[in-house]
DNA sequence: TACATACAC
DNA sequence: AATGGTGTATGTA
């Protein structure tokens, strides 16, 4: 009959029209009703202003890809160049090999659907029932939630559409923290210096434990990662999965293959991890998302294996940067270290999204309360910013921001938030808008003895003249910071000091040169 | 430096 | 009726 592939085929515009957003494939969604869900995404979405961008982007897309094509196709009718370009990638190979490290093992942790875990945990009549937390748009959801096509990052009202029971529950930071903190205390154990990436996972090099257990081999492993993993249960009754592998791109890869509740391992050989890799989807390799994956279908790369059998291509019509990133990735090849200094945080930001408004006085008033909270947020971590930063995102979705950089540096709420209706005014008029965000970057961090000198620092603009008589004041910028003075020799030595001997010293000049953190530093 | 984009969780 | 919030890195002008 025709009729199966009349649907087929409907289902396939559907799915182009929809995007693969939701319907990519991830843990749980083996078995889904592929053709349904995205039937019900695109009746509640066709109409939205959210999806008419989406749909906008999706053709930016396509046609990038068709250009970045027809540029390679271009370059492959040129001898010379691919001669050229021949030369350079052999070269590049041979490097990245150099830059193979079989020697450590790592362990990527990931907890099972951590926030409705826990939730389910702690309530566990709600075990069978499908089950997702979040408010606006799901966090995550249970497995039991997944065979409906739910998906964190979808909106609620999609995903209850899809399952009429499906239990939403707004969730609980502050309880995901506490379990954050237990297992993290025993990733110590196993690696002091252990890198957590957002509350549920953690990346650990493990290699210092299994040689002092005399045990560096496949078998002490498995069972390290075993014994990791049981002791998160035994701490907190949750279960997680593990990928173990010479480096943490493997190991972050491996720790989805048996989730959940299981674990990877990928074998300490090169022939072998390229053997895995190669018939790996390319949306596997983190970093690699939506849009990178839409230019490598435009040139038909699909899996690891095609980027390796397309290097050609890809060294003529990406970037070297992303070229190197691209194969090294495919090659299994990426940091074994974990980076070398702790990094301190670079940008304080909020936001927040509302009906669609065009009142200005709401919008300043929510950017008085995002000032206070960072400035209190500042103080706390005794740091200083230089720049300010407001961001909208208008009724049609669209983002915009605008941010100016002082001549000095700023703690303040009062100033923070004078840059930021400084900036608002500029947009003036304004379209409606449906998020509005603030940030301070180009922070300067301090020490815990240096909150007095912030606070004092953050006083100086609202206090240009003294009104106590017999006091002398003079006025003066601060060669380091270059903040103005107008209060005695004295607070002006001390804070120069400072200045001079705690504060500038932090700022890094290090220039990193990859593009992200699974490529050596 | 300013702004936009991509990505992760 | 309805599609989040916080942070990092990078490309480009």
């Amino acid at each position: 009959s025709v009729r199966p592939l009349i649907s087929k085929i409907s289902c396939l515009l559907i799915e182009m029209e929809v995007g693969v957003k939701y319907t990519g494939e991830k843990a749980g969604m083996k078995n889904v009703d592929r053709e349904r869900i995205n039937q019900i995404i695109y009746e509640l979405s066709k109409d939205s202003e959210y999806f008419k961008l989406e749909q906008r982007k999706k053709e930016e897309l396509d046609s990038k890809a068709r250009s970045t094509q027809e540029r390679i196709q271009e370059l492959l009718k040129d001898p010379l160049k691919v001669q050229e370009a021949s030369v350079q990638i052999a070269a590049k190979l041979q490097a990245y090999e150099d830059e193979r490290t079989l020697e450590e093992t790592w362990i990527h942790i990931d907890m099972d659907m951590f926030y409705a875990q826990v939730e389910i945990r702690d309530e566990p009549n709600l075990e069978e029932k499908p089950v997702a937390v979040g408010s606006g748009v799901v966090s995550t959801a249970n497995y039991v939630a997944r065979q409906y096509g739910i998906r964190s990052a979808m909106p609620c009202f999609i995903a209850k559409k899809l399952c009429e029971d499906l239990i939403i529950l707004p969730g609980n930071r502050q309880k995901y923290c506490d379990e954050a903190s237990a297992i993290r205390e025993i990733f110590r154990e196993y690696d002091p210096e252990f890198e957590s990436a957002g509350l549920d996972e953690a990346y650990l090099c493990v290699t210092k434990v299994l040689e002092e257990r005399e045990e560096n081999n496949k078998e002490g492993r498995l069972k390290i990662a075993q014994e990791i993993r049981a002791k998160v249960y035994d701490a907190t009754r949750l279960t997680c999965s593990a990928g173990i592998a010479p480096n943490k791109m493997l190991a972050k890869i491996g720790s989805e293959m048996n989730k959940p509740n299981g674990q990877f391992y990928i074998e300490f050989n090169r022939e072998e991890i390229v053997d895995f890799l190669s018939n790996l989807s390319v949306r596997k390799v983190p970093f690699i998302g939506y849009t990178t994956e839409g230019l490598l279908k435009g040139i038909g790369v699909n899996t690891c294996r095609d980027i390796l059998n397309k290097k050609l291509e890809i060294f003529l019509g990406f970037t070297e940067r992303c070229f190197d990133f691209l194969v090294s990735s495919a090659l299994g090849i990426s940091s074994a270290e974990h980076p070398s200094e702790k990094e301190q945080k670079k940008m304080i930001s909020l936001s927040k999204t509302f009906k669609t408004t065009k009142s200005t006085c709401f919008l300043e008033n929510m950017l008085m309360s995002f000032s206070r909270e960072i400035a209190e947020e500042m103080s706390e971590t005794c740091c200083i910013a230089k720049t300010v930063g407001i961001i909208f995102k208008n009724f049609k979705f669209e983002q915009f921001s605008k941010e100016l950089t002082l001549k000095h540096y700023i703690n303040t709420k009062e100033e923070i938030f004078e840059e930021a209706s400084k900036l608002l005014r500029s947009f003036y008029p304004l379209d409606p808008v449906r998020l509005v965000g603030l940030r301070v970057r180009n922070l300067l961090h301090g020490k815990e003895k240096d909150k007095d000198l912030n606070f004092y620092l953050s006083q100086q603009s609202s206090q240009s003249t003294c009104k106590k008589p017999g006091i002398k004041l003079f006025r003066q910028r601060c060669p380091v910071c270059n903040k103005e003075f107008t209060q005695s020799e004295n607070w002006m030595n001390t804070h120069t000091q400072v200045c001079n001997t705690e504060v500038l010293p932090k700022k890094r000049k290090v220039q990193s040169n990859s593009i992200h953190k699974y490529l050596k530093r």
